[in-house]
RNA sequence: GCCCCCAUAGCUCAGCGGAUAGAGCAGCGGACUUCUAAUCCGUCGGUCGCAGGUUCGAGUCCUGCUGGGGGCGCCA
């Protein structure tokens, strides 16, 4: 990555005025290079001086004159400055920068592409709403964060397993099943109550219906525990069969659905309860069971097995993230929460040091809930009433990639305003659109050059490239690999909205200041249609992180 | 009561201890006989919630306060 060179560039021009005795003796700061806020200041700049000027008792613009006379020639270093109080301005050559088309066109899918994972193992848990009926639309954040998360890791070179995990187990299955039930027999005419805190959705009414028309009246005579667990299992599958549909509706799929309930019956569960007894990390009290949470720094012991003897859920996450680190050796483990479960993170990292796990391991990545707002009104997004908003119906209202946009840009601990009737307003006030529009405008450039008969070259002349608009548009392209970084490190995918709308401004103001087809320069728009493809395939793959459609026309 | 998150332009929000705090939208004024005007250009707009502190330098870090959201369960 290119910052990191110019890290390196003046790392060791810092080592080397030491050693020529321009500089005193000291152990220099990590150097921070960053963009300027100010262009006019350069592409690049480093305080490193003004960091160092106390170490080294000298005045920061003495030190960063120091430096630059050492630093090495690079062919990207157009132009150094010293600037005080001490800053060291850097600006990139324009004959390098013409040049990185044909690098940026080079590498293709792979530009943008960083080894920050080094083929690490790492999960990405996300989604893994109840399987109790459709996903409303609070579960939209966490899908779509959850899966750029995962496109981003993969892109910064770990080699990355999505996992939605399937609370098919515990309390909320059981009264999922007893609603279900209750419905059947209602269908069929019965008296039948929901049960306290159950599933009052129409939708198990139609399951119910469903239900009467394939099988008729027979789970009425079976056993009502059998009945109850027949009709369970057949509502996961239904609830899974449309969870599925729904997310892949959103472009969101997963390598694996992992059972809760499996835990129990491969023997996990108690393999785990053994391993945490025998590390003495377990109590009884009161006919319950304890993670002794507090012999661990916890603020306090915490229930994994209740006193009516069944497991509470965390228990299963326990024995879940157990299976995870210890049995499946994943080098680092994301989950994605939304921010009620906040409470839940220092318990779980608690269990995994009781595991003997180191809790680093773990990042639990929380976002704030979604404001759905419709004609300017709050729309609850609540289980209870009968107007809970399902996932599926705001996809299909304001289509993926809309939905996927607006839940990208904005960072993971900012409450998000969904506007409906903005979201499928396609206007200027839709900030949607503007970079897809981007990549079809250059689609229609190429579709005008085949009309019109021109053969693109592929040995064209890129130091042509020297206009305003055209080198501002490859400072632009050279920055992916940055921003992956930086959504990376901060698991925040919001960086990827906000420099795809920057990429796009600066192919609109290129598009408006150059000419890309002109006859009487052909030399010119040869090179001009390379840049352009080199910027088709960046903005593609900026949308492609994040999951969103790039297409040929609008 | 304790813990976490948030507070920046009219609105929605970015902002990595650095330089004159930015974007989009809204408002106002301009640009299409041209490779797509879903675009571009200009302009208006700020006590960065309040008060201290650390620092050469604070929207950014620390403390306190105010306001909003969330959490503190043998629910998930």
């Amino acid at each position: 990555m290119l910052r990191d060179d110019i890290a390196a560039l003046l790392t060791v021009a810092l080592r080397k005025a030491q050693k020529r005795g321009d500089l005193p003796k000291f152990s220099p700061p990590a150097i921070a290079v960053e963009h300027p806020k100010d262009p006019s200041f350069g592409d690049y700049t480093t305080n490193v001086a003004m960091q160092s000027a106390r170490l080294a008792r000298m005045a920061p613009v003495k030190i960063a004159d120091a430096i630059v006379q050492n630093l090495a020639p690079a062919a990207y270093v157009g132009k150094v400055d010293v600037v005080p109080p001490g800053f060291i301005n850097i600006t990139l050559a324009d004959d390098w920068l013409s040049q990185q088309v044909a690098v940026i066109r080079q590498d293709g899918e792979r530009w943008g592409n960083i080894d920050k994972g080094g083929g690490r193992k790492v999960q990405v848990e996300y989604v893994s709403a109840n399987p109790t009926g459709p996903l409303h639309f609070g579960g939209a954040r966490n899908a779509v964060l959850g899966d750029t998360l995962a496109n981003l890791l993969a892109a910064a070179g770990y080699k990355v397993q999505r996992e939605y995990y399937v609370n098919d187990a515990g309390l909320q299955i059981r009264k999922f099943g007893e609603s279900l039930l209750a419905r059947y027999g209602q269908a069929l005419g019965q008296e039948a109550t929901l049960p306290e805190d159950g599933y009052h959705g129409a939708y198990l009414q139609e399951w119910a219906g469903e239900i009467v028309r394939a099988e008729g009246n027979h789970y009425l005579s079976m056993p009502r525990e059998e009945a109850i667990s027949v009709l369970t299992a057949w509502g996961i599958r239904r609830t899974l069969r449309d969870l599925e549909r729904d997310l892949a509706a959103l472009g969101v799929h997963f390598d694996r659905w992992f059972s809760e309930k499996s835990l129990y019956e491969d023997g996990t569960f108690g393999e785990v309860m053994n391993l945490l007894r025998s590390r003495g990390f377990l109590h009884e009290k009161d006919g319950a069971v304890w993670l002794t949470a507090t012999a661990l720094g916890g603020a306090k012991d915490e229930v994994v097995i209740r006193s009516n003897g069944t497991p509470g859920y965390f228990a299963s996450d326990i024995a879940y993230h157990y299976d995870k680190f210890i049995r499946r050796g994943f080098d680092w483990v994301i989950d994605v929460w939304a921010v009620d479960h906040q409470g839940h993170v220092p318990r779980m990292k608690t269990a995994l040091q009781a595991l003997g796990v180191d809790p680093k391991r773990l990042t639990v990545v929380l976002y704030d809930m979604v404001k759905l707002l419709r004609n300017g009104q709050e729309v609850k997004l609540s289980k209870r009433s009968g107007d809970i908003v399902t996932l599926a119906e705001v996809v299909a209202e304001v289509g993926k990639d809309a939905v996927r946009f607006m839940l990208l840009t904005r960072g993971n601990e900012a409450t998000i305003e969904f506007d409906l009737d903005l979201a499928v307003r396609e206007s200027s006030e839709n900030p949607v659109y503007y970079v897809q529009y981007a990549h079809a405008r250059i689609a229609s450039i190429f579709r005008k050059a085949q009309e019109d008969g021109w053969t693109i070259a592929s040995d064209a002349n890129l130091s042509l490239l020297v206009h305003p608009a055209e080198l501002h548009l490859v400072r632009h392209l050279l920055m992916l690999p940055e921003v992956v970084d930086l959504a990376v490190t901060r698991l925040q995918p919001h960086h990827l909205t906000y420099y795809a709308r920057d990429l796009a401004a600066a192919f609109h103001q290129f598009y408006r200041d150059c000419q890309v087809l002109d006859r009487q320069n052909e030399a010119l728009s040869q090179a001009r249609l390379q840049l352009v493809a080199a910027t088709k395939q960046v903005l593609a793959q900026v949308l492609a992180l994040m999951g969103m459609s790039a297409p040929e026309r609008m």
